[in-house]
RNA sequence: GUGGUUGUAGCUCAAUCGGUUAGAGCGCCGGACUGUGGCUCCGGAGGUUGCGGGUUCGAUCCCCGUCAGCCACCCCA
């Protein structure tokens, strides 16, 4: 019987636990403060849903069975087909914008990396129904405030920020087809991992996919940084102003709300070649040394193809193995909660129905508590207090009982004092509220 | 799926040119310590050196295979 887990999957240990709860119960606040609500779907939905989508390429990244009733099945390897499954079947009856969010597990049959697992948790978060910028504006400053919110502020992490309608209109301009549009996405999209000699082929017309001087007004579009030079480019060809007039929206949003610091208009992001219909982003950490932290844009044709109602859409996910790797990596990870408040001691092997009859009280009142469970030395008790990290131990002895009274440590502090047995779950919450 | 690289105790690491019983720190368990914790001291448990094969008198060390981790490619919803 081996001991490991299988691989690109993980064991959470408590310490690892507690580093998840953290992540999942920051999320879960950022996103209400946003007015989303929370839902879920199922983890296994039917394989048709993903292949309708993507296509039947995907299946090799799926963890894909037939189930024991002969239907062909997937775990979820995203959020969105079951989003728009679930939006579909009951839009008619939900106020507008819809504001969604989930937090699940996903699968994924690749080859592990740095950053990539076969199983990780994604927060996905959706805003339905709404096909005005002020929504795009709405989902980007979410996803920024999800960051800022674990201490990531702007010199650690960027947003990318792109549009595919501004980028379609600069391409035509540049005099690409709109057929070779396609080509030219996949070429933008991995420009950055390209060879010198691969972007040399481009440029100089040795790429038979691009007319002659094409590939080379292809490049100086992908080397557009800043909104500046993104609008000047856009003045100089066709529709190029009424392109641009959504995308000048959202960055003038995020300015008004104090967070244009967080973004670079980069036209390189490009998000797959599936179905992003206007603002694309991706967030990364300042160093770009991890994969993208987040990821998403615009659908606004999406849920039509997937459940057959026309809902403009915008949304994003963000993963928790990148987002750990950064915080780790930068001291932003919070030391795990202690598991106790207090610790009730005995002092004699006579004690304990004593030490029993307190914990539980001391439990009835809501807090948290541990004692020995078995006789042990004081000195040996309180150290376990102490490797527990409790705020307070209650030590109960013959003495004290003769008098009616327990002693009560502040671990922290080093002091003492005794108190009649009536007032002490009133004294301890008192001390553990002072935290 | 392809190529490269690394695997020693729960964790971090050591072990001379291939040499005899594979060590240390931390952690864990017990004791010093039967009315007071963090410190200290003493003792203990814990290893098929990832696994399998080969070379050799002898392998943690060299060779082959395999599994796993990491890196790059593919892919990235």
């Amino acid at each position: 019987m081996q001991t490991q887990p299988l691989p690109g999957f993980r064991d959470f240990y408590p310490a690892e636990f507690a580093f998840r709860a953290h992540l999942f119960e920051t999320w879960r606040r950022v996103c209400r403060r946003y007015g989303f609500e929370e839902f879920d779907g199922p983890p296994l939905e039917p394989l048709e849903l993903y292949t309708a989508k993507s296509g039947e390429e995907i299946v090799g990244q799926l963890y894909n069975f037939e189930d024991k009733g002969g239907r062909s099945v997937s775990l979820r390897p995203e959020l969105t087909p079951t989003v728009a499954r679930m939006v579909a079947a009951r839009a008619g009856g939900m106020k507008k914008p819809i504001r969604w969010f989930s937090i699940g597990q996903m699968f994924r049959y690749e080859r592990q990396q740095r950053g990539r697992l076969r199983e990780f948790f994604q927060l996905n978060c959706d805003l339905m129904g709404e096909p005005g910028p002020l929504g795009d504006a709405e989902v980007i400053a979410l996803a920024i405030d999800l960051v800022r919110a674990f201490g990531l502020e702007a010199d650690q992490v960027r947003v990318r920020l792109s549009d595919r309608r501004v980028l379609q209109a600069l391409l035509r301009g540049a005099g690409l087809t709109a057929e070779q549009l396609p080509s030219a996405y996949a070429v933008i999209d991995k420009l950055e991992r390209m060879k010198p000699e691969q972007v040399a082929d481009i440029r100089e017309d040795r790429d038979e996919r691009f007319g002659p001087g094409v590939g080379a007004r292809l490049l100086e579009v992908a080397a557009l940084r800043g909104w500046p030079d993104v609008q000047a480019a856009l003045a100089k060809v066709e529709g190029g102003a009424e392109a641009g007039a959504p995308f000048a929206e959202v960055l003038k949003a995020l300015e008004a709300m104090g967070l244009a610091g967080f973004v670079d208009v980069d036209l390189t992001i490009v998000r797959g070649l599936a179905y992003y219909t206007g603002t694309v982003f991706e967030l990364f950490d300042a160093g770009r040394s991890l994969r993208a932290i987040a990821g998403g844009g615009r659908y606004d044709e999406l849920l039509k193809l997937l459940g057959g109602v026309d809902l403009p859409a915008v949304g994003f996910a963000i993963g928790d193995v990148v987002l750990g790797e950064l915080l780790k990596e930068r001291g932003l990870v919070p030391p795990a909660p202690a598991a106790i408040e207090v610790f009730v001691a005995g002092v004699t092997a006579e004690d304990q129905p004593h030490v029993l009859q307190l914990a539980h009280l001391l439990r009835e009142a809501g807090l948290r508590v541990e004692y020995a469970l078995r006789a042990e030395n004081l000195g040996k008790q309180l150290k376990l207090a102490d490797t527990r990290s409790a705020r307070v131990a209650v030590v109960i002895g013959p003495d004290d009982r003769a008098r009616g009274e327990v002693q009560l440590k502040d671990l922290a502090g080093k002091t003492q004092r005794a108190v009649a047995l009536a007032r002490v779950a009133d004294d301890v919450k008192a001390m553990v509220a002072d935290g």
